[in-house]
DNA sequence: CTAATGTCTCTAGCAGCTATAGCTTCAAGA
DNA sequence: TCTTGAAGCTATAGCTGCTAGAGACATTAG
């Protein structure tokens, strides 16, 4: 049996995160010991994993609580995880596009050369005035 | 002289935000109609035209009201100016870079295939399984 | 047994809006 | 001029995913 702090430690997740994520729903509320605190068992321990690694890939809290609760039954068919993967890496996919975007028009603010004072900066020139844009974002 | 949803059609940013912006000191607060409403001239439309492309840049509220209060001064130096947007460069390409990473580590788990039910389900499996990684995330 | 550390709940704060409620004002048509 | 419907006002709460604090209680090492 794990105390609150031993699982953030040995998960890399903070303890008031641990507990938004029971509030969440993301993990089933823990047994406690007789003075009330938690105490985790190794199938909290690798929910937690789970939790954390799909959030550093980036998956929000509904589809990680989507995936744990079809994640369930070992019978199911697992389309519907494929299709929230699939979902996510199109729209990550989106967000590095309009990310380049960005950058792409930052490179050119950054690069374009001005007298040095306010009165002509091409970046706040660049900020100011659309249509010198060379994509949409 | 407009009125706060002219100016939201003219600018497309939507009125609540407009007045968010007001009460974020982005914009002076206009001068009012005999009926207390906000009136806007060239000056404020232009000012919101900033925000809005500075704002699509992903430059945040703070970096912005510090692009404007510098702005003021057309004989001042504008180095700041630039580091600002050198620096949200920098950030944007970072970011590039861990959505990258991500979009790899999606891909590779879209493309593993299984026999489509939970128990062995390959997507489930690589959340479950950070050390099937390719990279840091 | 004591002191230090850990844990408890509850509440509030961050960014950048967005939405709602209950009211007042404006503008255009009859 | 009156009326009606759209648009505006303020104030407050909600969204996501945490994080930080207060003040009280539990656990554990020495």
């Amino acid at each position: 049996m794990y105390s609150i702090g031993q699982i953030a430690r040995r998960t890399g997740i903070k303890v008031p995160t641990i507990r938004y994520y029971e509030q969440m729903g993301l993990i089933d509320p823990p047994g406690r010991s007789a003075g009330n605190q938690r105490r985790y068992d190794e199938a909290g321990l690798e929910r937690l994993g789970f939790i954390r690694h799909a959030r550093a890939l980036g998956l929000s809290i509904d589809m990680i609580r989507d995936l744990i609760s079809l994640a369930q039954d070992k019978e199911m068919p697992c389309d519907r995880a494929h299709e929230i993967a699939a979902q996510h890496a199109a729209h990550i996919r989106e967000k590095i596009a309009r990310l380049q975007r960005l950058e792409a028009e930052l490179t050119r603010i950054e690069n374009s050369h001005d007298s040095g004072t306010v009165g002509d900066c091409h970046v706040l020139a660049a900020l100011t005035d659309h249509s010198q844009c060379m994509s949409e974002h």
